[in-house]
DNA sequence: CATGAATGAGTGTTCATTCAT
DNA sequence: TATGAATGAACACTCATTCAT
C-alpha cells in the first residue's frame, strides 16, 4: 500500500504556501516554483492537486474569504440589526496583524482580478454575498427602528454599497498610509453612529 | 561631438508611452520593448534614461498623479469650500473610460506598493498632498459656515480621511463590481450633502 | 504470498490500451499516465511489465501488425493467386476510419523508426514478412497463368516491392491529401488489372 | 551603429540548424533549445527571427521543397513530355546522400502534419503544385503521342496520383528497408516504360 | 504485486537587461 | 547617443520515471 495522503490537506498546504508568499512578497512573486518550494515540495507536485496556477490563486482567495466568513459567523451569533452590522464592519478592518495580512492578500487579488476573468468571477460572487448580508442587516435594523429606512434619501442598497466601499477604502489606506489611517476604527464607528435615528 | 538631447524631455516621452500602453492594455502589457516601440525608439534607448523598468513605472505613476492634479487645478479655479471639494471628489471617481483606466492603473500600483518601498514612498508622498488639500478645503468650508467644524464629533482629519477612503473604495468597486456600483456618483454626492449645515 | 498474475495477459491489456489511445487521439496523446488510466491501472503498474515507454509503443506497433495479419489471414482463406493478392492489397488501404487510424499510427512509426534502432528492426522484420507473402502470391498467380512471370521484364521481387510501395504511398496520400486521393482504391485496382495476362 | 545582421541570412542559419537536427535525430529532437544551440546561439535569439517554433519547422519544410524545386527547374530545362516527367520522378527518389536526407526530413514532416494544421496546409499546397506539374507533363506527353491519353482506362489525374504515390512509397522504403529497396530507380523506370505507347 | 505520491528535467515562450558597434 | 542583436533566467506547464508503502 502506498502512502495515502489527504488530498484536501495537501491542497490546503499548498494554498497556505501561496498565501504566505503573496503576503510576504506580493502576488507577482507567487510563481508555481516559488509556491512549490515554499510548501516544501518539488514543482511538479502541484499538478496532482491543482489543474493550473489560477486554481491555486483562486483557492487562496476563496480560503481567505472563507476564513473571514467563519470568523464572522462566530462573532455574529446572537447579534441582530445595528449591533451585528457594527460587528461585521469592524471585523473587516485590518486592526491586527492577522487581518492586515488578509487585507494585503485581498489588495493583490484586486489588481489581478482586473485581468483574470476567473478570479473576477469569484471575487464578484463573494462580494455579492457580503453585500446581501449587509443589506439585510440594514433592513432588520430599520425594521427594529434603530435606523431610518431611508438615510437622507438614500436607499438601503446605496447605504450598503457605501459602507462596504468605506471598509475597503479604509482598509487600503491602513496598509498604504498607516500613519494617517490610524483611526480607521473610530471613523467607521462614527459612520455607523450617523445611521442611528435620533 | 555628441548629439545633445534634453534628458527630461526624453524621459517624459518614454513615460508617456508607458502610460499609453498601461491605460490601453494593462500594466502587464507594458514590457520594455513595447514601451520603447510605443515611444518610437529602439529598445536599447531606455538604458540611457532609466536605471531599470521599475523606474519607468514609478515615473508613470508620478505623471498620472500630476495629471490628475493639473486637471483638478483647472477645474477648481474660482471654486472654494464645499463646491471645490465636491468637484475634487467627483473628479476622482472613474465616471468615464479615461478615468476608469486611470483607476485600473492605480489599483495595480496599490498592490505593487505593498512590496516595493520606492513605490510606496511615492504613493505616500502624493497621497499626503491630496489629504492636505481635502483638509484645507474642509476647513475653508467650515469657516465659510457651509459645514460644521466638527461633523458629529469627528475632526477634520478624520473627515478628510473618510472622504478619501470612500473615493478609493467606490472607485475600486466601480471597476470590480460595475453592476452593483453604478451609482457611486450619487452615493458620493449624498455623502457630501450630509456634511452640510442644516 | 504474492498474487500470481499472467504477465503476458497484463502486457496485452496495457498495449491494447495504448493502441486505443493512439488510434483515438494520436501518438502524442499516449502518455504513460493516459495509457495506465485507459488500461484501468495506476500509473506505477507499467514498471512491472515494461522497461520503459518505448517498449510499450514497440509492442503496440507489433500488435498492430499482428492484427492486420490476422484480419488478412481470415480474408484470404480460400483465396489464391491474384484474387488473394487483390484482397491483401486493398485491405491495406485506409478505406474506413479504423484503417485510416491504423495508417496514422503507422506513419508516426515510420518517422520514429528512422531514429530508433529497436523500432527500425521491428519495422523491418515485419515488412519482410509482408514482402515475402506478396511475392509468393505473385508467384502462385504466375504459376496459375493469371499473370506473367516477368511483368515487362520486371522480376517478381521488384513487382512485389512496387505494389507495396504503391500501397504505402497511396495510404499516405489518403491521409495527407484526402481530396486528391479519393480514388486510391480504383488506382490500386487498375494497377492489379495491368498485371493480368491478356 | 550596432551590428547589423541580415535577417534572412539568420533565419536560414537557424532553419539549417533545425534541418540538421531533424535529419540527425528526428523531428522530436528539434526542440527550440536544441535548434538554438546547434545554430550557435542562445535560446532567446530565436524570438528575433521567428514568431514561434512552428514557424521554424514550417520554414524548414518550405526550404526543403524550394531546394527540390530549384534543383528540378535546372534539370528540366529543355526537356518536355515523358523525358521531363522521367527526370522529375527520378530526381525525387533518394538516390544519393543529399536526397536521402531530404527524404528523411520529409518523412518526419508527414507524421507531424497529421497533428499540425499549419504544417498540413503547407504540405498540401506544395503537394498540389507538384501534382499539377506531373499532370501537365503527362498531358503534353499524351499530346505528343508518347503515351496514351488514357492509360488502361485510367485518367490523367489518377495516373499522376499513382506516380507520385509510388515515388513517396519507394522513397520511404528506400530509407526504411535499404536492402530490399535497392532497385527503386529501376522500378520507377519500368513504371514509366509501361506508360509508353507501343 | 500494486499503488499513487513525488520527482526533476524538459517543453515552448517571454522578457529585462547588456553591450559591441 | 542610439541601435538592435544577443543573452539567459524565468515563466507555467508536461511527463517519464522512481520508490516508499
Amino acid at each position: 500500500m502506498p502512502k495515502i495522503v489527504n488530498h484536501d490537506e495537501r491542497r490546503e498546504e499548498v494554498v497556505a504556501a501561496a498565501r504566505r508568499i503573496i503576503l510576504r512578497a506580493g502576488i507577482e512573486a507567487a510563481t508555481t516554483r516559488a509556491i512549490a518550494k515554499e510548501a516544501g515540495y518539488s514543482n511538479g507536485v502541484l499538478t496532482h492537486y491543482f489543474a493550473d496556477k489560477d486554481e491555486i490563486l483562486l483557492s487562496a482567495l476563496r480560503t481567505s474569504h472563507r476564513r473571514i466568513t467563519e470568523r464572522l459567523a462566530e462573532k455574529l451569533t446572537g447579534l441582530t440589526g445595528l449591533a451585528a452590522l457594527r460587528e461585521l464592519l469592524l471585523d473587516n478592518l485590518p486592526m491586527d496583524e492577522e487581518r492586515e495580512r488578509e487585507t494585503g492578500l485581498e489588495i493583490g487579488f484586486w489588481a489581478r482580478s482586473l485581468t483574470s476573468p476567473a478570479l473576477l468571477r469569484t471575487q464578484r460572487e463573494e462580494a455579492a454575498d457580503l453585500h446581501l448580508l449587509v443589506r439585510s442587516l440594514l433592513q432588520s435594523a430599520a425594521e427594529a427602528g434603530e435606523i431610518a429606512g431611508e438615510i437622507a434619501g438614500e436607499g438601503l442598497d446605496d447605504t450598503a454599497e457605501r459602507l462596504l466601499a468605506l471598509v475597503d477604502g479604509l482598509s487600503l489606506h491602513r496598509l498604504l498610509y498607516p500613519d494617517r489611517a490610524s483611526r480607521i476604527e473610530e471613523i467607521m464607528l462614527a459612520e455607523l453612529d450617523r445611521l442611528r435615528l435620533p
